[in-house]
DNA sequence: GAGTGCCCCTAAACCGGTTAAGAAGCAGCC
DNA sequence: GGCTGCTTCTTAACCGGTTTAGGGGCACTC
């Protein structure tokens, strides 16, 4: 095993000049049938393969996409989303010949820098943008850097790429339907950040359900996403004088350490406490109780952003936004009527 | 903002040639201070920055490290291992303008492939190496298609690769230790599998531990790192005639599956039962007992393993193995006196 | 029989760097 | 004055692909 075969000695081999080969190699009009066919079994027969980066070089492609992770470190171990999402996303690329690139910070600033950096070194030719925020600015910036992206969710700004959507609404509305159908009257919510365009977005939807219901939907206290936030807010929820008899958490993080919370406090749960959380990560299923959650196609997720931003980097006209099947329920162990009207 | 400038324009503008340019950029000798300093003024003006692609076709280096992750898309999401991992390897690589390739497969067919695109493609210069098995066919894999690597942790068969180790034994010991302190006698080991080197090496730190205190060490069973596992076999431990008062589990993930497991069974943990994990997830804290742990310092691991691994493709001669700082024992609820002597 | 058009192919430039070979200029030395 | 050797710089090849311009051969047309 020497060194890897070009495609000039392709080209020697076949008796033909290097950009036929070429031409013969991307399928492209021009070659007569037969040299075509001479062309590839000599390719195949010296196992030739394409050098990426002579093809990035010469096609100013890099055949990669990128995803910038910021996420505090605290947080980051215990975030159920990411590990599955790029799984989705390495069931597009790998199939493509595609590589990923994946860059994880700590801090809004290093976030910039990273998408520079990217840009600047070429190593990219598009990412997912994850996370949307009030005002992305990340988008203005994307586009200044002539980097194509997706979406994950619609922006709240005008935004020149597609997006790749999971409506959470039908799922938090789901959640509150489902407690207060069990009889709870009192239902709090604890929210991600309103910076935070799923944030808002579930606290909308928990709000809008309440009221639908004609309920008060006062009690939405607003953390981030955090295990320590999800605690914190939890244990200021129970120490009102009137306390909610359920609470739904905006992810699975703060709703188990919510859960620990009440169990702490001598409190059962479901009996004395209803709680939801979202995400439906696996762990949920094996606490206990048993965590209801809401579930998103995460893998799919994935896979569909990865995909979409392919097609939007090849230039396909026809990409526009995608909508994935909503959120889902998935009642488990950890909700009850209350135990006030039991 | 038009195109970017390359080193042809910077020549043409400084007045000299391409060649010199390229000298007097990469600090090399022949340039007289003048020139260069003239050189680098015109660079700076221009705004120019090296194109890593053409640099990676001429000088055959992809300034990137990869990543292969081979999990079960079942434990993939709850495993606290990988993101902190990737973000102390982006602490590391960030800094050095490389670029950290990701990818992450379900089987180990998937992962040979993946290991075998990464080397074909040229996407990266070096892997590093997770989650080490016995008789590890990657380690000649990787050397057959000439990628550089680290690994973490030692192997057991030969290997041209540094090593970046963490020792898991004195985590362990400390975690036995502190149980038969407590009065515990009868001790329980949740193993991860045997073809797994730290799997294997978890259990022989818990039964040379046992073994110094004088215990049996019979009740060590092998399963899969996953939540389901770690959940069949504490029911199993549990069932058993004389069951263990404590478990030592070899992960976090199948800890915190057991201590559900343990309280679906109406057992009181810690009094009826004490539990430990193994990482030192964050998530740990806020159960409900939070768990007692031994806690590895992942972040220093991947930053380490990455500086290491960058060494190594540079060509540096002294690149040898590094030890880091043992597991430690993280005392938390999850732990106490078995009832039956209190 | 010249002109036109098409098919198949070659030659060579190009992407943006690195690097080997060699030339020009100059000082030092005998 | 010629030789040696050093510094500084240029030229050109090279990495491995893609792509444009154009040439030769052939059939068809009038």
């Amino acid at each position: 095993m020497t060194i890897r075969p070009t495609i000039a000695d392709v080209a020697r081999e076949a008796g033909v000049s290097k950009g036929l080969v070429s031409f013969a190699l991307n399928d492209r009009p021009g070659v007569a049938a037969e040299t075509r066919d001479r062309i590839l079994s000599v390719a195949n027969a010296l196992g030739w393969r394409p050098s990426v980066r002579a093809r990035s070089l010469s096609t100013d492609r890099s055949f990669a996409l990128g995803l910038v992770i910021a996420r505090d470190p605290e947080i980051i171990s215990s975030d159920p989303f990411f590990p599955a999402f790029i799984a989705g996303i390495e069931g597009a690329l790998a199939p493509a010949g595609q590589a990923l690139v994946v860059s994880m910070v700590s801090n809004e600033e290093a976030e910039v820098a990273s998408y520079r950096q990217l840009a600047a070194h070429d190593r990219v030719d598009g990412v997912i943008l994850t996370d949307l925020r009030r005002n992305d600015p990340r988008i203005a910036l994307l586009e200044g850097l002539r980097l194509k992206a997706v979406t994950l969710g619609h922006p709240d700004v005008e935004s020149s790429f597609p997006a790749v959507a999971v409506d959470d609404g039908p799922g938090i509305h789901s959640a509150v339907e489902h407690l207060a159908a069990l009889g709870h009257r009192r239902i709090a919510h604890v929210a991600g950040p309103s910076s935070m365009l799923h944030g808002g977005r579930r606290s909308q939807s928990f709000i809008d359900a309440l009221r639908a219901l004609g309920l008060a939907s006062d009690l939405v206290v607003e953390t981030d996403f955090s295990a320590a936030g999800g605690a914190k807010t939890t244990a200021a929820l129970l120490d009102l004088d009137e306390p909610p008899t359920a609470i739904v958490f905006a992810n699975d993080l703060m709703a188990i350490a919510g859960l620990g919370v009440a169990q702490r406090r001598g409190l059962r749960v479901p009996d004395d406490l209803s709680i939801t959380g979202f995400d439906g990560s696996d762990i949920g299923a094996y606490l206990y109780p048993s965590l209801t959650t809401v579930t998103t196609p995460v893998l799919e997720w994935g896979r569909a952003s990865a995909e979409l931003l392919l097609r939007s980097v090849i230039g396909d006209d026809d990409v526009h936004d995608i909508e994935l099947p909503a959120a889902q329920l998935l009642v488990r162990m950890s909700t009850a009527p209350p135990r006030t009207i039991r």
